[in-house]
DNA sequence: ATGAAAGCGCTAACAT
DNA sequence: ATGTTAGCGCTTTCAT
């Protein structure tokens, strides 16, 4: 037995009286063994229970490599079901899933990534918006460099490439349609003075999505002021938080378009908390449908991103475009927009007063 | 640069005028080195981006191992919270983080654990309840005997071990007195018929629920027929259509305890959906207050079962427990109730009528 | 058909 | 202070 306890090969080529090169030839499959040595082996490994050790197989060369979720958090629902596409498709693929969390902090990104790399990990995957700002390029530019470098990939999933030419496959979604689709759907009913809370400025997803309400809104001749779109960044707190405060000095709403689900989830709890009714009083959409959307107070109108086929898809084409060395992959997934009861007519007796005494933080 | 394109310490040698064994004492940092070369080395190693092979350092046996969390799955709220706990743990710890879901398939988890193995995960972490049959006890005392060959640990996390001799350590809340205190709660408000929705025989966790709720309302000498127990097992899904089922086949209950908050968001839907209110007419709990379940509608009372903790603290407790070489340790994390308003008095007009009918499926 | 030997990248005695 | 050597467990020529 090694050092560490571990069974080796070598225990295993004694116990079958062969060299451990027979061992490997049969436990590797890949080379032809007579039927009879190839079962004195088999019985050999296993009644010494022997399993492979995948650091010395990685070593020659003969490992699968793994593949590594990066994401701030694993407890939101969007996250937890980006991650559980990835371990999917990384197990459909015979690979070992890495996961590691940054809570945001872009320090223990590249802390991350490095040890990814440490690792050998085949796929890197970076999931979720951040905010681009110039360090953020040049980490992401010299992670996809690094990696390319090693025979790795890089995977941008559900963040755009800060530059077409990084060697990164990215897969994201079309965030600007999804978010001018739920406003459309909102000005349909009626609405003209709609909120958009949960901006991010700098975030890219958080980014489209406004861009795709203001066009939404000018599409129909709606003038949004720059008021009307509330940086309070995303989770349910700050969702309340934001919501609660609005509440209270303006009135000249009647819709809120959440920048996600557990915004969403927060403002109508505000809007519960202020007596007011959701949809009476105000209306409200969210975005991403997470599972829980269908059990919020009402049912929430919320876009679709199918989260766990963009882990999929990202691990899928990034794995296919390693077999064939072809050049960057860039997919969009579409989305759509799910009606439930968290919308309804504006409400009578809240007039529009542009003039609301409303300035932005 | 090697075969597979990463830079090895032989190159950062050469680069520096140096010995690899040079390049090794500067980098593990466990050996004096005069300044001068330390800093050329650095430098070799910045200017090459070298990193180092986790593989061959694993190999020597210099690698720290990493952990590994086997759940069901990554999307359930609460093994979500689990899997946070344990990769936050591993992460302060220096350790990486390995994940794979089993979807509840035994074999599936067999073949991760073997997997894990051959990765030389210094933890496998177990999580989460499952229904302990022979097979499953046998399954685990053999993961724990391996694992403990190997100078690995075998962690259960949330769920009992099998037979205290296996060499495991083992995590969990107590589930029965949890499920005491709520079925309480709800004997205090006046409620004396209560079915408890989501049993699923076998199951640790919920078996334990079912005997702490039986225990209270044999406390308060209310006579439980079987038949108010429903094992229609966890999720949204299952508690809503038992829940609709239910109503539509009795009315001599008053409150439901939901085997956890999934299955109390899907009961709660049910209730909405037969016209019925919440905790008007029926009232409901639920067990282990995920995030959102102060946003259902009405907000939960549930049992507050610290998920990231239970996480935390299988990786703390087993690598506390493997540096001592002390016996297998065994933590039990209190849980609490969290009061919100989905319990109210009993409806006066469901009455009792204890034949009501109803056989259980 | 199967064994012996070299080597993957690294670290740790053991020299010098 | 630093270089040389051996060897971790495995696969793979190259012999036999």
């Amino acid at each position: 037995m090694a050092a560490n306890g571990r069974v080796t090969i070598r225990e295993v080529a004694d116990r079958a009286g062969v060299s451990p090169a027979t061992v490997s030839r049969v436990l590797s499959g890949n080379y032809p063994v007579p039927p009879a040595t190839r079962a004195r082996v088999l019985k050999a490994a296993q009644s010494l229970d022997y399993v492979a050790n995948a650091h010395a197989r990685a070593l020659v060369g003969r490992g699968r490599s793994m593949v590594a979720v990066v994401l701030r958090q694993l407890t939101s629902p969007f996250y937890a079901q980006v991650a559980e596409g990835v371990e999917a498709e990384a197990a459909d693929h015979g690979r070992l899933c890495l996961v590691g969390s940054t809570g945001g902090d872009p320090r223990r990104e590249t802390e991350l990534v490095q040890l990814m790399r440490e690792e050998g990990a085949g796929l890197v995957i970076l999931v979720g918006g951040i905010v681009e700002d110039d360090a953020y390029r040049e980490r992401v530019a010299r992670y996809a460099h690094a990696l390319k470098a090693a025979g790795s990939r890089l995977v941008l999933c559900g963040r755009p490439s800060p530059d077409p030419d990084i060697p990164a496959v990215v897969v994201e979604f079309d965030n600007e349609a999804g978010a001018r689709a739920v406003t459309s759907h909102l000005v349909s009913a009626g609405h003209r003075r709609i909120v958009f809370l949960g901006g991010l400025p700098g975030n890219s997803a958080l980014d489209a999505r406004v861009a795709g309400y203001r066009a939404a809104l000018a599409e129909h001749g709606i003038d949004a002021g720059g008021e009307d779109v509330v940086d309070c960044g995303l989770g349910r707190g700050a969702g309340h938080r934001a919501m609660t405060e609005l509440l209270s000095r303006r009135s000249d709403f009647t819709a809120v378009f959440a920048g996600d689900d557990m915004v969403a989830a927060g403002a109508m709890r505000a809007v519960t908390d202020a007596g007011l009714r959701v949809p009476d009083d105000i209306s409200v959409v969210g975005y991403n449908d997470i599972p829980l959307a269908q059990d919020f107070n009402p049912p929430l109108t919320t876009v679709r991103t199918p989260a766990e086929e963009l882990g999929r898809a990202a691990v899928r084409l990034a794995l296919r475009d390693a077999d064939e060395w072809s050049a960057p992959a860039h997919h969009v997934l579409g989305t759509h927009i799910v009606v439930r009861d968290s919308v309804g007519a504006p409400a009578a007796h809240r007039v529009p007063h542009t003039t609301g005494g409303f300035a932005p933080a």
